[in-house]
DNA sequence: GACATATAGTTGTTTATACAACTATCCAAA
DNA sequence: TTTGGATAGTTGTATAAACAACTATATGTC
């Protein structure tokens, strides 16, 4: 038996993701106004260069849990915008490359900034330990499903 | 002074809303393998439909956190599937009344059922006062945010 | 009653996601 | 060395979200 029965309307909003949807809203809100001309899609791809640059697409699939082909275009808009270049490794040359430009890197401080910012106010009058508990179910609840 | 600094990281999971994602994903999956011919989001607006039939637009755009365009085309969609019907309100003739037709009516007990066991197998393992805790979170970034 | 303004809904455009089908390259086993 | 399967990436198609601009109807005020 579960223990986890919920009751009708909680459901709604587990489902829907109302909270992260909320949030990602604020932040591209805040990314227009500031001139930060990337949506927050391509900003989780760049978040991942900023980490380590020069990684491969499919590197990237797994690193931001999208599919082979949403990335493809992703990268493709942010090629089209001059924030990363494709560069096919010599190694395998199945596999392409993705390198940040000089223009790309310019941008991660001022948008970390932002995204800190927009997670303070989200979390707002939330005690930390309430906030640790919260990350915790929300991870077992990533691994219960992958 | 916030309490709420995010190491580097975290933040990226709240924003991305993985866990959200996840479930989304696992239960359209369901939704699929049952032979239930519909999408989350034409489930989210059935799911409020189920609830009071006979809304405005208008009405399931503030229920279900979408805007006047999303929600023409999921009406739309579920209308050139049989599943809901149009009806322009008398008393108000800018407004259309969104009703269900049978169809729908007969798709809400397996459908909810399946969303049900699909949140059980995500909490799978949380204990209840934990589940508590993170969807109270989760409201009050809502809230903070909206 | 006429007009300004607000509200309900639609349409156009861009970006993104999911899935299936495809091409190119790599690698391992016969 | 050939061949067959696996892996990396792309393309086609359908659905959805966000934003701006639009039409139609309602309402409050003069």
């Amino acid at each position: 038996m579960s223990n986890n029965h919920f009751r009708r309307g909680e459901l709604y909003s587990f489902i829907t993701g109302k909270a992260s949807t909320a949030i990602a809203r604020r932040l591209q809100k805040k990314f227009n106004s500031a001139g930060l001309n990337v949506t927050i899609e391509q900003w989780s791809v760049l978040y991942h260069l900023w980490k380590q640059d020069g990684i491969s697409q499919q590197e990237l699939c797994n690193a931001t849990f999208r599919d082979k082909p949403s990335i493809t275009r992703l990268v493709d808009n942010l090629e089209r915008l001059q924030l990363v270049k494709r560069v096919s490794s010599d190694a395998d040359r199945r596999m392409n490359l993705i390198y940040l430009t000089r223009q790309a890197q310019k941008l991660q401080e001022q948008s970390m900034e932002i995204a800190e910012e927009t997670l303070n106010e989200a979390l707002e009058g939330v005690p930390p330990e309430r906030i640790e508990i919260c990350k915790e179910v929300l991870q077992i609840v990533y691994d219960n499903l992958k």
